[in-house]
DNA sequence: ACTTATTTTGCGCTGAATGCAACCAACCGC
DNA sequence: GCGGTTGGTTGCATTCAGCGCAAAATAAGT
């Protein structure tokens, strides 16, 4: 009649500072808490709070600045998280991958970078027959539908260095030059996908979007090729469809909701005058 | 004199759940982990760990596959993960890390010293194949690729104690002794890189630079890992450019222009931080 | 259907978390 | 130096929540 002791107290007391510390934006955000603030906001006792970060602590779920005294989220919720991110990727994006399968009825794919590869992690196939297995397949990035989605983040300067160094003969007129390719990825950072139109032969043309790691990364691409082209505006469509599609995934793994576009931090040029090779 | 009360049993508990459901490598890898599993292999109740799962799942730290009712991590342990001073941390540094992977092309990873170990918080493969990924990861300092850089603003005697702790049986040889690590560390702190030979099997040598935050303390390393060895002076050139990179990095985190070997303060009492006893 | 493997629940008992208050330690202005 | 204020830890009796055992429920084979 009261109420389910669905959770253990403990551990909600201990979920209840973890979110507080997480919580940025609020109260002195400088950096981390002290116990006295914790517990005032959380309306419990400040023993209670001082052991259950001692005990957080010694688990490495919390860390202490040695000279502020303050608390902050530890090392080991992020070690816990890093190494699960990979696997869970597949599992997380499949019913994502499924959804647009089955919407547009075209091939549907998770892609990876890998190097100056894109690697295909898992592939829902349409309900028309026979298709190519791309699961496992690793292509250059600038052959693959997702490599724009895929390199949105990175800089254009970088970037333009790949496309140079992948570009070796006239090919440029075949994929689209430079240009074309920063404004693509300009796409991709504004409105959230990527359309392209030929690349490999057997996926004639597509879209794609990135998808985001709970540290706001770019873990892979969400990318449905399409068979026979349809109208340019029905493209657009199908792109801002899996943008959002793709948004919700990164959402499933755990990225918080801000920065969507990740349009944090463009951090400034790592190559420099560093030029030497 | 029988036991220490320095952490609580339930978190203690429930940490050892997450670290079972977080280290795949070990027993059915495909999709997750059974109740009796965990039990079996915490040596614990299977009630017990019934009970905590439900609770873990019921604050979102671990999800469950409706179908299979296996568990693995939820998305609240990665929601919160988005948001330590470790994923920041990761996020700044990618750009300049991808930067260091394709030019080098070999694998490039970002470092902490945690305790009197290396964590590795995020990793940039290089284009060749299948790596085994680090994220995540811990390894002993001594073994780490990036040890020398993150210990650069140690004291010698500190740095001594350290190795003959961790070095119990007769791996000096392998690893080198006190005396080149000492030599080692010199040339981290005047030249700005350390270059390793042999330590981990995967990682067989590599180079390392410190990071530096805003009040000039290490914060990180960055390390490049190298797969077969180049000369000796290829090595060194690799070094500069790392050094330079860790510099721009560190700016990009605040730290001034100025006092680039932080000679600044040697801190004299680092050793509270030490880990276990 | 039966048998096995896996997970959940009921329930006394014990140990660990709780809350209060006292205690400790900085920090601040004077 | 002193009293005051803020921030954090510790001692201790009470009490409640988690523990383990075993039995019930559920799923999975055969």
């Amino acid at each position: 009649m009261s109420e389910k002791p669905v959770s253990s107290a403990g551990l909600r007391r201990d979920m209840e500072i973890l979110e507080v510390l997480a919580g940025h934006g609020d109260g002195p955000d400088a950096d981390g808490f002290g116990v006295n603030w914790i517990a005032q906001r959380l309306g419990r006792e400040k023993s209670q709070v001082s052991r259950a970060l001692r005990a957080l602590e010694a688990e490495g779920m919390v860390e202490r600045d040695p000279v502020t005294r303050r608390y902050r989220l530890g090392w080991r919720l992020f070690s816990l998280a890093a190494r699960t991110q990979q696997s869970r990727l597949v599992r997380v994006a499949e019913p994502f991958l499924r959804h647009l399968a089955t919407l547009f009825d075209e091939d549907t794919h998770l892609c990876v970078l890998r190097g100056e590869m894109v690697l295909t992690l898992s592939s829902v196939p349409s309900s028309r027959a026979y298709h190519r297995i791309w699961e496992g397949v690793s292509v250059p990035v600038i052959m693959a539908a997702a490599g724009r989605s895929l390199l949105a983040d990175w800089e254009d300067e970088q970037i333009r260095e790949l496309l140079r160094a992948a570009l070796p003969s006239g090919l440029d007129s075949a994929i689209g030059g430079e240009e074309q390719w920063l404004a693509d990825i300009e796409h991709v950072r504004t409105a959230g996908y990527a359309v392209t139109d030929v690349e490999l032969e057997d996926s004639a043309a597509g879209v794609s979007a990135p998808v985001r790691e709970h540290r706001g990364l770019i873990a892979a691409a969400i990318s449905v090729s399409v068979t026979r082209t349809p109208a340019e505006s029905r493209m657009r469509e199908m792109g801002a469809v899996v943008a959002e599609t793709a948004r919700r995934l990164s959402t499933a793994l755990g990225l918080p909701p801000g920065a969507p576009g990740s349009g944090a931090d463009r951090s400034p040029d790592p190559a420099g005058s560093a030029g030497g090779r």
